[in-house]
DNA sequence: ATGAAAGCGCTAACAT
DNA sequence: ATGTTAGCGCTTTCAT
């Protein structure tokens, strides 16, 4: 591969405006202490010649890199893309995180990394080194992952940890799982329900339990008992499953269950059928995820939407924006989520 | 921000095993003319400080960038990403993309551009003169698109077009669309249909010509005769029950129908039950497109299936390690997609 | 308000 | 087989 250069440099543009390579600089950058003629005089350099700054050579003079690093879990990802269930969660967060960087003129890169990994930390570093992001956007269950918020804070990278409650460094963002929790479990309550049963998800996820202390203080607050109502799963198709059969086989069964995933979703309508019930006629049903299926299960089901897109957008603006600024709000930024009814849910055949 | 240097750097590798800057240089690049005791000592100092080089120091001086761009179109794409509809085209591209560039140290980044925009050419120089990529992969529509290739050639950057059959300037890789339509259309015709509608999509996309192309081919084959059965729409949902209703309409309706893709494939689905065509009993339908709502509509469509993650991370493979030989092959690189057959077809029902 | 000089981390070209 | 030198394109000092 040949030597390739920068077509058209900031030199090019400084002779062509005749001015210095640094007066370029300043009205690339934010024009601050150049006069407006120069300022104009540039400009019209760099659109005639269609000058873009060089982001490695910007970087490499201690600027930024204009790039921000979005991390996920590898395994889990790979399985989603893989399994082709329609799992957007990635597809949401460019669509909220790509096109605000674009917004300002920087790139997303996505990138993966193992949680159950001991050399995470070399991983990170190394990717860190490589491409010098301006900021770091962490996904659970990485989110409030000590080693990872600790190489960000030693890197001095400004970083956001979207599905994290937790105050400390970088700026938390969430979309309130409990609140969403009691959302879907208000919903039940209103329509009758007194025994809601719930799926919770993998414990290697914090929210997880969040969506759990959400059911549980939404029952309460109901005088709605919940022994006997939880059962945990792994977020897989599997493990919601094992969780729906315990459920369903109880004597006194739930009339609803609240699974915290689409896949477990899909294995509560798969156990109610084994089990002879109709949905949601004889047990009702929430998606913990406004995924694409679940408008075209049988039936579409009631879902709590994530708003993934809007959060991620969020992280970023503040990365680029704030970042610098030291008006970081010490609380959680929450962007709630919503429940979208579908047919799902009914009242209980016994309050039918 | 603070000037945020680089934390380890090739001189620290250099000090700590003893050697120049350039020898370290040569190990981190392949190695070759050192001795392999200096390729270990230089080897043990990088693993001691975990040194990994900055991918924007490497581009600097005239080597790689260590980046792939990928380009998609912008409106399609981000009005799918909205839609939520579980196009996963994004997702397969990442998962054969990412995951091969992450194979050989490199990065993938997605670009989004507009079609129908005369100023293209200044958005990808843009995108070209920030990243400096080292190789761009294009897709439909853009893949054949000469205001883009024209720059590409010209900028001396290796391109892969995926979903391009013509030979030219950088390699085509194809699913090979009219071979899938005519295995779908073959599928068909075993099952002893003779007529067989076509609903093509936008013509923005010279695979919509192909897979016409492949059903025309197919129908010829078998001596069944086209006239009256061909549609076409834009993959969209709205244009797909147009063109449903116009085929279902006719006196001498088909008993089968493929669609160009999902959307209108859904879109066929809700006008045989307007016409009261019960599938796949009195109406066959092959979907164009596996995605992950196919095995969720009623019934579960039959569907070819594009392999876009093999194909894109053979785009990578060859824009990582075949661009700089000049053994690249003139005609385009086939993955060829395969039909997987569900519950939307079967005999028709006078053959029945 | 503008310019000149130095250097970021790395590799290509040229020694040796 | 190894070291030295000279930049790459840009921004940061530091002058003026």
């Amino acid at each position: 591969m040949a030597r390739r250069k920068q077509a058209v440099t900031i030199r090019h543009v400084a002779a062509q405006a005749g001015v210095s390579l640094q007066t370029v600089s300043r009205v690339i950058n934010n024009g601050s202490n150049v006069r407006p003629e120069m300022q104009q005089r540039v400009q019209a350099a760099i659109d005639a010649l269609g000058y873009v700054p060089s982001i490695a050579a910007q970087r490499m003079s201690g600027s930024r890199s204009y790039l921000i690093l979005a991390l996920n879990d590898r395994d889990r990802t790979i399985a989603d893309w893989r399994a082709r269930q329609g799992t957007d969660w990635v597809d949401q967060m460019l669509l909220g995180g790509m096109l605000k960087c674009a917004e300002h003129g920087y790139r997303l890169i996505f990138e993966l990394v193992d949680t159950h990994n001991d050399h995470i930390q070399r991983e990170l570093a190394a990717a860190i080194a490589a491409l010098q992001p301006d900021g770091v956007i962490l996904t659970p269950p990485h989110s409030d992952n000590p080693l990872i918020t600790a190489l960000l804070v030693h890197s001095e990278i400004p970083f956001a940890r979207i599905g994290s409650r937790s105050s400390g460094d970088g700026i938390a963002l969430t979309m309130d799982d409990e609140g969403a929790s009691r959302l879907a479990t208000r919903h039940l309550i209103d329509l009758g329900h007194r025994r809601i049963g719930f799926i919770a998800g993998s414990v290697d996820y914090q929210l997880s339990g969040w969506r759990v202390d959400g059911w549980r203080a939404e029952m309460a607050a109901a005088g709605a008992a919940t022994d006997g109502l939880l059962a945990t799963g792994d977020f897989s198709y599997a493990s919601g499953e094992a969780a729906a059969d315990a459920l369903l086989a109880q004597a006194q069964r739930p009339t609803a269950i609240i699974a915290s995933n689409d896949q477990m979703a899909l294995a509560v309508i798969a156990a109610a059928e084994r089990h002879g019930l109709a949905i949601p006629q004889q047990l009702s049903l929430v998606c913990f995820d406004n995924t694409p299926l679940v408008r075209f299960t049988r039936p579409p089901l009631t879902a709590i939407d994530q708003p993934v897109a809007e959060i991620t957008s969020r992280a970023v603006e503040y990365l680029i924006a704030g970042a610098g600024s030291d008006d970081l709000p010490d609380v959680p930024l929450v962007v709630p989520a919503s429940l979208v009814v579908r047919e799902s849910t009914a009242p209980p055949a016994a309050a039918a």
